[in-house]
DNA sequence: GCCAATATGTCAACATGACTGACTTAAAAA
DNA sequence: TTTTTAAGTCAGTCATGTTGACATATTGGC
């Protein structure tokens, strides 16, 4: 049970290693969510607005049923956001040609501008922690917020290195 | 601007790379939280409760202040559900020995077995994914997400090799 | 062309978890 | 003794999620 050399368990190694993995989780989402939060107030947006816009600015004509699967909340929890997006003139929505059923969302110009406001600061985080980490330690850390993922979204993060090893 | 050789504009590389940062953290906490908190609604609890209950498991003994400090939220929203984790007898509250100010939180045998069922879930999610990538991946994975936090609770997380490089 | 399935939207009611602001109590520290 | 600190409380509000029921337009299968 205790390495006799160290006086060590192992188990309880493994133990303490995973729960600061959890706990890296969590400080670093509350932290990474923070900044945003803060510049979405004064528009009198939340964290949900912030979620549609960077997925509409990243997947310009996506579909409402796109963003569900990757919001992974009911319709009318995106709704509500989404109908003030487009009120105010941040999103806007337009019928699908191939399906007319569909709705194709797009970010107007204010809406793009709002858009690399909140991402820039986000990207400035990860840039930093990329740059201080090294391009090693990136690869390593895609590789295991990659296991993390539920395998459905897997396909969505192409691999770097198609022949790997 | 673009690259001779390959075409590709390196700033255009970047920006990818960085996107795709943001989207890992986004995907993994979503589907890192999921699993929990279907057993969280068994009990009629929530996010919130399992953030006490984990932290809680994680320091016994630490103070109304210290969670506060981790969680970043106000002392109104933490007295709802640290209020019904009492009453429901998962956690439990003592006055503090040297200061008797202070409210010293501790799991109740009951409160030990919900925190080990929902932790069990999330670290072995960690643990798949940390297999998989391998230990070099894993020391990568912690220097980034260490860089994502901010200064102040960094030193949460002592350094694995103190004299590295 | 009819009919079922699909994409989207809407109304209503409710739960959770956060917030601000004002105030209280007990104990420690100055 | 006075001030500060740790914790708790009451009241009201907001953001974001849920379920359930239903409506509309369009597509695709037979």
């Amino acid at each position: 049970m205790t390495d006799l050399k160290t006086g060590i368990n192992p188990l309880f190694l493994r133990d303490e290693e995973l729960r600061q993995a959890i706990e890296l989780l969590f400080f670093a989402y509350r932290d990474f969510t923070a900044e945003p939060d803060a510049i979405l107030a004064a528009y009198g947006f939340g964290r949900a607005h912030h979620r549609v816009i960077y997925f509409v600015g990243r997947h310009p004509g996506m579909t409402v049923s796109d963003l569900l699967a990757i919001l992974k909340i009911t319709k009318q929890s995106l709704s509500r956001v989404l109908g003030q997006l487009v009120e105010e003139g941040f999103v806007t929505q337009r019928t699908g040609a191939r399906d007319r059923r569909q709705r194709l969302l797009e970010l107007t110009e204010k809406g793009l501008e709002l858009e690399r406001q909140l991402t820039e600061r986000q990207r400035a985080r990860f840039a930093r922690a990329y740059r201080e980490a090294g391009a090693e330690a990136v690869e390593g850390f895609r590789q295991v917020m990659l296991g993390l993922i539920d395998d459905a979204d897997r396909p969505r993060f192409p691999t770097k290195n198609p022949g790997r090893r």
